[in-house]
DNA sequence: TTGAAAGCGCTACCAT
DNA sequence: ATGGTAGCGCTTTCAA
């Protein structure tokens, strides 16, 4: 395992300084041509590379930032590191990318890691049980800049990128009641996360936009996952007075929930509608196609990386930006004929 | 934008030398206890932290290894990339992760980029545009161990891990062909791409081993993507002799083939069975859930870097690991009742 | 146009 | 137990 070639080495070989070296590599006006042409090549046929650790020891800016998330293997999260590492590298900047895996633990270490990579600045997105912000703090005192994305903390004090949790949810909501739906039956996740409570407040507020009365029997809120769509809505439709309709806060949930409305003999959206926060590539995964609230990833990881950026250059401007999520209608959602008109004589033969 | 604190700054502030506070923090036996005390305390005070680059100039190994893939936001590569991650951050190393989009031009800069800041060793997954592998050569002469997963070049060379792509094709088209299939269709992507050669090979050889005839208009290779899979099962179910299964290569592709399957009135598995290579998570979002070959991206990155270490350590023998699909059967492929004891005598039952 | 030298922050070796 | 010093590879004065 032999040593880089450095400066040095060229400089000796070649019998000249190492600044001349150096200056030749670096295109300066004040080297002969003729150097520079023999530095270059001596340069190229050893293959040179300048040592990075060198520069930033001088510079001080290795022009990487860290991203921190809960998890790189989904999709949400995937898509998002994806987008803030384009806008990256446009920049010159390089990124790293550490998973917290929903761990507190973790996460604290991997804010350790990133300062003591001298990053220049940190996107973050908390764990679940992230409560406390204490470990973030740490970067003020080392004046990196921090900006939160999508699950946030530190509110007064650092910049963030959100979505539109509330209006999404209630917009999602009145969607539904607009074609015709009562009893709406809302199927989340651990009643703690932020995005859940926020969302549920959207979906009751849209209840209250069109006076629909409240019913705490429609809300389930236990974790995310297929299996838990499935209980949730077969729970749903058991009841006395059953859902018309789900509004489901996750793609498992909703895949779940479809599947159990299935089951039940019922149709979609004939008996009951169905929409849920879903990744757009799996929203045709079914028939119908699944009418689908759907986070723009490009642009949060984008904006994150634009305001990371501001930060870096020198703004200490406290920014809060909210990217919102899309609606788009499918077949799940929205009777063929029309609107809601028809509940009894039904014509439509079962679709599929 | 202040300068970080330094050795020197606490070694100043408490009168002492540079050294001293060094050994102090490192607990070195040769420093006295006050005095220990003392430095600690300052440099806690101080939020003291230690500057990288000045420790990897010294060391010259950064303890980052660097990642590039086609492509982040693919399931696929983020579940590997979340595999190698934990791996590496297990051995004390960080990860730094490029995306090369599928691109050739990007590659050969995300080489340029990752060889710059020294990481110790590369893991590569090369882009479908890839087909010469010189910006990759230039890592041996700089001496950094390199690894290809998934997509491979230079394979003799450098060690890889792959997974059984013919074996796993064969085993999926045998599965069909057990069970009573006699058309089986193949949807796969570009022709030009190794994945799918190899799989069209196993699934050839399938037929071969269990005397079917090869039927040239059963294969469409065209591009991946849900419509992709619609449009060639819609056109071999149209054939004057149409197919009775389909083995497709994506997850997009079996579920366009799946809509394309109802679409025509025709049920899964009893008329036609499907089969793909798909992720486990997404098999039960229809009815029947997806028999699936699934890629066990867990074992591939931990494999691959078990690999880059060992040669980060000083090892030169080239390996080739083989990290095998998984073959689930679902509801898509197998019919219900029994095997296909319907179709001729045969007597082997439904395997599973 | 070129060279010499200082210094970035740290470790490690040789003194004391 | 502590201090001094060299040197990692590079950039950037200042001198020649």
């Amino acid at each position: 395992m032999k040593r880089p070639v450095s400066l040095k080495d060229l400089a000796e070989e070649l019998g000249v300084s190492i600044s001349t070296v150096s200056r030749a590599l670096k295109n300066s006006g004040e080297v002969s041509d003729a150097m520079k042409e023999k530095v270059r090549k001596l340069a190229k046929e050893k293959k040179y590379r300048p040592n990075p650790f060198a520069v930033s020891l001088l510079k001080n800016s290795p022009r990487i930032i860290g991203i921190i998330v809960p998890d790189i293997a989904t999709y949400y999260y995937s898509s998002i590191i994806s987008a803030i590492n384009q806008a990256a590298v446009k920049e010159g900047y390089s990124t790293i990318i550490v998973s917290s895996d929903e761990t507190y633990e973790i996460e604290k270490q991997c804010v350790e890691n990133l300062i003591n990579f001298r990053v220049e600045g940190i996107l973050a997105c908390v764990s679940q049980q992230t409560s406390d912000f204490s470990h973030f703090e740490v970067l003020f005192d080392q004046n990196i800049p921090l900006v939160f994305f999508d699950r946030v903390g530190l509110s007064e004090k650092s910049s963030c990128v959100i979505t539109d949790n509330v209006e999404s949810a209630q917009t999602a909501t009145a969607h539904l009641l607009e074609n015709g739906r009562k009893r709406i039956g809302f199927i989340g996740g651990a009643n703690h996360l932020n995005i859940v409570k926020l969302r549920k407040h959207g979906y009751l507020q849209a209840l209250r936009d069109y006076k629909i009365p409240i019913d705490k029997d429609l809300v389930v809120c236990k974790e995310i996952g297929y299996e838990l769509g499935y209980e949730a809505a077969s729970r749903l439709l058991a009841l006395a007075n059953p859902s018309d309709a789900f509004l489901c806060l996750s793609e498992s949930l909703a895949f779940g929930a479809f599947k159990a409305i299935r089951d039940k003999g019922l149709r979609i959206p004939d008996d009951v509608a169905l929409i849920g926060y879903i990744d757009e590539i799996h929203a045709d995964y079914v028939s119908p196609p699944l009418s689908a609230m759907t986070h723009q990833t490009a642009q949060i990881g984008k904006t994150s990386f634009k305001l990371l950026l501001k930060q870096i250059k020198g703004s200490t401007e406290i920014e809060k930006k909210i990217i919102p999520c899309i609606l788009t209608v499918r077949g799940s959602s929205v009777k063929k004929a029309a609107g809601n008109q028809l509940e009894a004589p039904k014509t439509t033969p079962a679709q599929e």
